[in-house]
Parts: C-alpha cells; structure tokens; sequence
DNA sequence: CCCACCCCATGAATCTGGTTCATACCCGAC
DNA sequence: GTCGGGTATGAACCAGATTCATGGGGTGGG
C-alpha cells in the first residue's frame, strides 16, 4: 500500500524514447507529437529528481538510473501490452517453437518467457538453443532470433536490437592484471574466441587497439561456454551486450576497456514464412516484437 | 510497435480494488473518491467489453477475465512501484533471507523473486523453505512469510493473503471417476493430508459434506510431496489456493467441486523485529507488501 | 419495521495533466 | 547560406481523471 507509482504517461512516452532511441521515434510510434513526448520525459526527469537521458549529437543515450528505469518499464509495458491485443477472452494454449542463439537463450529469451508464462499458464514453449545457419531450418520453428545482417528474404521480421561488444575477464584476472594499462593486459593474455575469430579483429579495429603478434588462443564453438571459461580466468573473452548485462551487474565479469563497440553482427528477430496454424505464435511474436529497438548503455 | 496498452489510471484503480476486495478500500488506498473508482472500473470494463467482477453481496469476486487481467496488473504496477520509492540512485545490493512455508516458496514466493532480480540483479536470496513454527527462527531472517492466525506478538507484519482450499485429483483420475457425483468420488478414493488432518474436517464442515466412515488415508509431512502424489492419481488432496492456481491452469490437477472455500488459516508477511542493517530488506518488504490483500477467484 | 450504516452505481460539473501549436535552437549535409 | 534532421520550451487547449451529489440495495440493531 501508499505503493507510489510514478507518472504513468510520462513513463510511456519515456519508454518507447529509450526504446528507440529517439524522441520524434517514439512519439510516432505513439501517434503523439515530438513536443508531448519531450514534455513528459522531461516530466518524468522532474519526478526522479535526475536526468535519464544523456543528450549527444547523435540520439540519446540512458543515463545509469535511465537504464535501470528502462528495463522495469519495458518489462512493465509488455505485460501490460499482452492485455490489450485482443478483446476476447483469451485463454491461449499451444506450443511455441522459438529458435534462438546459444547466449541469447539463456540470458535474454529466457527471463522474458518466464514472465509470459506468469501470465499465460496455458502456452508451452520449445526453445532450440542453435545459432539458425541454414534458413532450411525455420520451417521448423515458429519463431527465430537470428544473429546476423538483415531479415532473410521472403520472412517477416525486424531488427531486434543493436549488439555491441567488449572485451570482458574475471574479477581476479582484473585484479591481478590492475585497471591501469589494459592494452597491456590485452596483449599479455589469452584470448578467448567463440568460433569466428574475425569477430575480434572488427573489435580491435573499431577500437583503434593491436593485439599480441602472435597471441595465446583458445577457440570455442559454444560461447557460453567461452563465458565460463573466461569467469573462471582462462582468459579474455569478446563479450556481447546486453546478453552479459546480467553477468556484469553481479560482477562476475568484469570490462576492460570503458566503452562497447558495435558489433559486425546484430540480432533480428523473424517467424516462419507460413503463419503457423493457431494464433498464439502471433501473440508472441507481436510480445516479442514489443522489445525491439532497444539502445544500448 | 503499435503497442496498444490498456487505459492506465482505469487499470491502477482496478488492481486496486481487485487487492482488496472492495471498490471502497482501493479507494482509500489511492487517495481517491469511491465514485472515482468505480468509475474507472467501470471503463476498463468497457475498454475490455466484458465485466471484470461479479458484484455480489459480501465484496466483489473476480470473473475469469478479470483474473488474469488482475495477475498482470499486479505484477506490472509492483515492478514500477519499486521506482518510485527510493528517488536517490538506487543500485540495491546485498542477501535478503526469506522463509516461507513449502509450496509457498516454490509457487507464489519465486515467481515474484524472479521478477525483482530482473530488475535489481544485485540482490541475493537466500530462501528457507520451512514453516515457522518456533518464533525464535524469526531473529534468523529477515523476512517470513508465516501459515497461521496473524502477526505474532511485537512483530511488524501484516495479513498477505487469505488463502482458500478445495479437494483436487489427478486429470487421470478425474476421467475414471467421472465429474457426475463428486461426493460419491470423495468417499471412494484415498484421502492425502498434508501434516494435520484438521485441515479436511474443516473443509467438510464448511461445504456440508460428509466424508466415508473410513476411509483410505495417508499423510504426508511435505506438503509438495502430497501434491506430487496427488497429480500421479494416488488420491484427493486438499489443495490451497492460490498455491496451485499454476497447476490446475496447467490442468495438471482439476478440481473435484467447483467451490473453493475460506482454509482455517492464511498468510502472514512479517519482518524480523530489529529491522535488520541495510535498506534492501525493507525495500523487499514493501515490494512484498504491494501483494498484500488480493482476492480468491 | 424502520432507521442507520455500509456498500456500489451513475450523471453532471470540475479540474489536472497530457497534448498540441508555434517557435526557437543546435548540428551536420549539401 | 539553407535545408532537413533532431530537441526544448512556453502558452493555449482539451480530454480524461476526479469530485460532488444523489439514488439504490443490502444488513444489522433497536
């Protein structure tokens, strides 16, 4: 009870500008004005008494408390969203196939599912912890979350969200190693790669940092495991945000460098060509849908 | 996108009086007038086209609907609740240590912490999945969720839940048995009791039936193991709601009589007497608070 | 039986806060 | 420079949230 919520509206409008990144964005989206948008986020800024977004040339990007405000609001919303589809009673039942890359099962899909499964007992959920290679693939599956460049031709989708990477170690390689120098720490340790060793080039690259000439390797072909690896120290790990969000909040790994790049690749969310009988894909797939376009830290 | 969300203030008001039980009492809570309230119930209700509550004499009962609109609500406005307490940074970190009774924590108390770790991946649990008897276990935690009459004597707490029992069998059993005669089914099958076997006499007593001279029982000491026993068709177990809401949505148990009837006791949330260092124990404490009073179908 | 009390519903009036309009600003591209 | 993209801000506006006033329907006690 005397539970304060804060301003809802404002939190809406806020949302969807963080979601997109952009406050005329979002403001389409809610078929609002540029100015009513603006208004409330700036609404909402009074009310938490801080900035949520930092302001640069180029989008917005969250303040720390913009982030954290942001995730329960997006959480929040969707929920909130899966009640307003459909006017009928809906009481869905079935089963979902969802295909989804290694990492981004466990870290991303999997919290999410949960929550809609708080709220919808009745729907069960197959999930295929692969990384979707060949498209023959996704005749099986209703739904798919793919790494990658774009939506395949002839398939309905969308950009999810933007990945970005950073190299990641344990706390005690942090700690041995210091915080002053990682270049050094970069080329006096091992690194972890997860199957494509191009992906750290385009990092190193972006970053303006050269690697070891010829530095001690250990190639991986599942990343979670890599990410175990690299907890355990075994050495420096090119980690892919937000999936090690969680990971870094706990402190169970920790940044070397300050700053995440973007990744040469970003997830793209996508369902069966053939609407899959049964409407209870769709209703996930518009949920899923409603996590789109997120901005990254 | 094209996220429609349900009218927001309507629905803060409904989640309200759905808590409580009473158009009234969410109007105290809110500051607001009675007349507000059922307003704004009154045009979720038409937003939805379907009535969400059975107005009946003695408090308002939820319809079908009305549940599981009230499940996301609740769950959605607790997570936004829990920003609008604190208006500093609030990066919430250290170990709350929670008891609850058995089938408590797996099925109501977990869920719920799921959703805050999502939100504050700082906080740690530690869960004691005990029923507290001897009150002295209270000085060893830092909250308890108690099966009982009420607050113990110099405790801070309140009445969380009021909790409701019916007799439920396997989907298995049910088919053999039929849905024709419960009473007849009641008095040919096995009876399972969970620890005390007052708690059937009770049920008994109130829905006016009478059970067989005597009949096949056997007792359980964990509850989560009666009802294991129960979904694998070895008998009839008193079930308590909303503990196995999850499991009858699921249809992995299905009730005998249609009729859940008031259990002989209920939930209490308490909070160890000397609040103990560290704000993160009452922020769970008023989270946990925010579910208090909610009504049974 | 009737009155007091509590609950809820409803129409009209009101007021707050969300929204628009109009405008100014900044920045990068052409 | 000007255009086009973005954002901020003050004043005017309007709709939806809220109140007021009122009526109906139970229940319990004198």
């Amino acid at each position: 009870m005397a539970r304060r919520l804060p301003p809802l509206y404002p939190l809406r409008a806020f949302e969807a500008a963080a979601r997109h990144g952009s406050i005329s964005a979002a403001a389409r989206e809610l078929s609002l004005t540029q100015s009513a948008v603006s208004h409330e986020v700036k609404a909402l800024e009074t009310y938490f008494g801080t900035s949520l977004f930092r302001r640069t040339r180029s989008g917005l990007v969250l303040t720390r408390r913009g982030q954290t405000v942001f995730a329960t609001a997006q959480g929040a919303f969707a929920d909130l969203a899966l009640l307003g589809t459909d006017s009928e009673s809906r009481d869905l039942s079935g089963t979902v196939t969802i295909a989804a890359p290694p990492l981004f099962c466990a870290h991303w899909l999997l919290p999410r599912l949960d929550r809609f499964s708080l709220a919808n007992p009745g729907v069960a959920f197959r999930l295929l912890n692969v990384t979707l290679d060949r498209p023959e693939l996704l005749q099986e599956v209703d739904i798919a979350i793919i790494w990658g460049n774009g939506v395949p031709e002839g398939h309905d989708g969308m950009k999810l969200m933007a990945a970005t990477q950073m190299p990641v170690v344990s706390p005690a390689l942090m700690a041995s190693a210091g915080a002053a120098d990682p270049e050094k720490t970069l080329r006096e340790n091992r690194i972890l790669h997860e199957g494509d060793t191009r992906m750290w080039r385009n990092w190193c690259e972006l970053a303006g940092v050269r690697m070891a000439e010829n530095p001690d390797e250990w190639v991986f072909d599942d990343p979670a495991l890599m990410i175990e690896a690299c907890m355990r120290g075994h050495g420096i790990a090119l980690g892919t945000l937000p999936l090690i969000d969680g990971l870094l909040a706990e402190g169970r790994l920790v940044a070397l460098f300050r700053e995440a790049l973007p990744a040469p690749f970003h997830y793209y969310l996508i369902r069966s060509a053939p609407p899959s009988p049964g409407r209870v894909p769709g209703v996930v797939f518009s949920w899923l849908k409603g996590f789109a376009g997120g901005v990254e830290p």
